[in-house]
DNA sequence: CGCTGTATTGACCTCCTTCAAATGCGGTGG
DNA sequence: CCACCGCATTTGAAGGAGGTCAATACAGCG
């Protein structure tokens, strides 16, 4: 199993960036992802409460970490891209006390919970790699929050947009200054806790400041330096130096 | 080492509420909050950049994790209590991208990161224990992003007074309906991202509705169903089910 | 061609911020 | 004891960001 046919996986691609696996284990990881699922656009992977006997990572399409609110709505925590793992924590934790849905449609790998503790088990650099995936996570959702409660709409969703643009670029979705983004104004709205009527003002604001420009479900940052600058967004966080 | 002594370590009370230890386990972990070190209130305990080859655990007071922002404010992301951990992450991620600092005087352990790794190499019960510590962290956090993107000023406030009675309950460091909580009024604004005149505001607001009682830095909660009910607070993110 | 979902616009109102000033209060020195 | 300082708390007033409601335009599609 060569380093060029790994590379297709998202997985891999993505624990490159911080683990430290040899050739075997990137192999013994990939091969994990065999089993896969696919799922239409705008449906739930996992609901809250459940306590799936699988773990399930993308491969492929977009998709959210949410919660439901009592009044009807849903709080968007996390957007969840190619390589990224939905409920590794329901191997520990065991249950979910949060849901996933699509956006896009996916590919889900579903990975047998044994495969998981079986191969943390044993090799110990693969749980580290894991582990460390996790921790990438748990940045982001800092930084999530900091967005939220610190930036106003057009910085805020300034700021998506870069994330978005790096962690794309990661796992080879993105080309140098935009990407697909397959999302209604109101799923944009719901991600960045803001109502639509808004979402849409800021980005009218965002398109006339040319700092994006985003028709036909593709967005295309003319000047990723200025949006970066005017977002104040810097990806340490996000562990992926390139 | 007998249950009772052990008891006192506020690490082994968390861990206890998820994790499953065996009397050894927990007889080794607790030993290792055996070198600790006094910090003042309102210090840095590790900054932004540093990379501590120890991990620190807080066993007595209150801290905070908090980034610092552009214009000279800070963003804070977590409150630490007895029993969290500060920087565990460290031991994988390398460096620190947030700083900690006290609130008030604390008394942290300071663990090699040696031993850590030692530890969680030799018992993968331990290390299994640690995973479970940072999940429960990452649940708080997501629950915080729903606070901060959901709820206005008073419910947010509300359920914060919430969330802290039951983790400090944890580790017994509140009573049925309060607890200590040594924050000035802009300490409070800083970590519910609100301006200190509009803290002001919300906690008069709090009082006059008979939700809280906070004097000479002791909060009280008349009726506990009834501020949870008003902050729509469910404990379950915090998985110490009692 | 009408139907349905998305994008856009206008008007009004609320929550919260900002600025500025006043009040209280525990020290500390006279 | 009192004057004074520094700090936290409180209050007032004005303005801005964003929410809500409602109407309109603008697709794609059967």
């Amino acid at each position: 199993m060569g380093r060029g046919t790994v590379l297709h996986n998202p997985l891999i691609r993505k624990l490159d960036h911080g683990a430290h696996l040899t050739e075997t284990e990137r192999g013994r990881l990939a091969r994990i992802t065999a089993r896969t699922r696919q799922v239409g656009p705008r449906q739930d992977i996992v609901r809250e409460g459940d306590a799936p006997d699988v773990v399930r990572l993308v491969l492929d399409g977009m998709a959210c970490r949410y919660k439901s609110l009592s009044n009807g709505g849903r709080s968007i925590v996390a957007l969840l891209l190619p390589g990224d793992f939905c409920d590794l924590h329901v191997a520990v934790l065991g249950e979910m006390d949060h849901a996933i849905a699509t956006f896009t449609p996916c590919t889900v790998a579903e990975i047998p919970r044994a495969t998981i503790d079986e191969l943390t088990g044993r090799h110990p650099n693969i749980a580290r790699a894991l582990w460390w995936a996790t921790l990438v996570d748990e940045g982001v959702l800092r930084e999530w929050l900091i967005n939220m409660s610190t930036r106003r709409a057009e910085q805020r969703t300034a700021h998506l947009f870069c994330e978005l643009l790096v962690r794309l670029r990661a796992v080879g979705l993105a080309d140098e200054d935009g990407y697909d983004l397959s999302l209604t104004q109101q799923e944009l709205a719901d991600v960045l806790a803001l109502s639509t009527v808004h979402m849409n003002r800021t980005l009218q604001s965002l398109r006339e400041h040319d700092l994006i420009v985003l028709r036909d479900r593709r967005l295309t940052i003319p000047n990723v330096a200025r949006l970066s600058a005017y977002a104040e967004f810097k990806p340490g966080y996000l562990r992926l130096a390139s």
